[in-house]
DNA sequence: AACTCCATCCCCCAAATGGGGGAGGGGCGC
DNA sequence: GCGCCCCTCCCCCATTTGGGGGATGGAGTT
């Protein structure tokens, strides 16, 4: 169990070369399938096959990387892909993550980088190149509205339990309000945030859009 | 500019030590403020100075290292936080990215990967450990929808135009249908989604739970 | 043929919602 | 003191929404 089954899938014939001949020579590391089209990947792939990890080119002619990842998470779905690429664009990467990627490798990174990573994959965890990390995390922030500021104490409140789905009767009671009271405040927040409703507020929030 | 200012924040007393001794000693790192609490940080501060990197303990008592964060990058906008911590739950990780950390390690990294970590942020890279990463990316996978097979092609185009925000009217002019008929497959939407109406299913969708 | 699912449309009704309006009290700043 | 904002509550009214019923026709299965 100690031996990790490695499927590498890359069009560069150089790259290909460098990728297969470094990493066969990894203890631990095993070297099962080398394609260089996510096609060939996909037909070469015998049934008791099954790598632990696939080191995944995005670039590729033909059927791109991107769009082999759901067909391979299909195929192999107890297997970690890695999608390596030069490309560090949040698109790509958003879509690479959503499809199932276990990791996200820029070429640039170091060879020798490469098992470590591989390792930890399969271990479970995920390897991000920093820079990408960065575009990741950025997704996580946006947080603070620019709205938010405009809202009063008692509006914010109000707003956080809109946000949750609450009508306006559980608002009054969460807050231990009248129920008018609440009306004015939820009326107050959607012209400040120049909402219609709570269902405008909510399929933005949705969107973080605010 | 090669020397990166480093500012540790740690209440464990030997780890303390640890951490500032062994960091001190890289090349092109400059531990300039070791504090042992989030309040003695921001009070020692001198206002000229100014950390590129922050490593910021979460377990710290009084003042919490998520509670201080927000604080902290007000003070220096500039600077990247790592956060250090043995959590590995989503709400921490989750909470910590969002107000702005650039790293969150594990207290169980390996001390020689600090330096790397540390040089990557500074980079403008991010750095996560690996079971972070994977928590991190599963907030980016959820979509398939194990609901979404059960509902009909009509009424999943209903129930993307209900993410929309569309008002029932407005669905039916979007996809040429008649108001009643629009009535009726959001109805059947509802039920077999099992929400009680649109808040519901928006305010769910807004949290990533469909 | 009988059955099931889908898509289309119709009706009724009670509750919730949004958009207006107003009003009294408190606090803050000029 | 006066103005302004916040908080609290009240009323009216048209529209939308949810929940329940039912009807028709078509496509596909058994």
């Amino acid at each position: 169990m100690n031996s990790l089954n490695l499927a590498i899938v890359e069009d560069d014939p150089e790259v290909r070369w460098l990728l297969s001949d470094y990493l066969r020579r990894q203890p631990g590391l095993n070297v099962v399938l080398v394609s260089e089209s996510a096609e060939d990947f996909l037909a070469e792939l015998p049934d008791g096959l099954s790598p632990h990890v696939v080191l995944l080119d995005i670039g590729l002619p033909g059927l791109s990387g991107l769009d082999a990842l759901p067909l391979i998470k299909q195929r192999l779905p107890q297997a970690d892909v890695i999608v390596q690429t030069m490309f560090e664009d949040a698109d790509r990467i958003y879509l690479a993550l959503s499809r199932g990627a276990s990791g996200y490798l820029l070429k640039s990174t170091p060879l020798g980088q490469l098992p470590q990573a591989i390792r930890e994959v399969a271990g479970g965890g995920s390897s991000l190149s920093p820079v990408v990390a960065r575009r990741v995390l950025a997704h996580f922030k946006p947080s603070p509205q620019p709205h938010a500021a405009a809202l009063s104490p008692r509006e914010q409140q109000v707003f956080e339990a809109l946000i949750d789905g609450l009508a306006d009767k559980e608002v009054a009671q969460r807050l231990g309000l009248g129920l008018e009271t609440v009306r004015t405040h939820v009326k107050n927040v959607y012209h400040k945030l120049h909402v219609s409703g709570r269902i405008e507020l909510l399929s933005r929030a949705a969107r973080g859009q605010l």
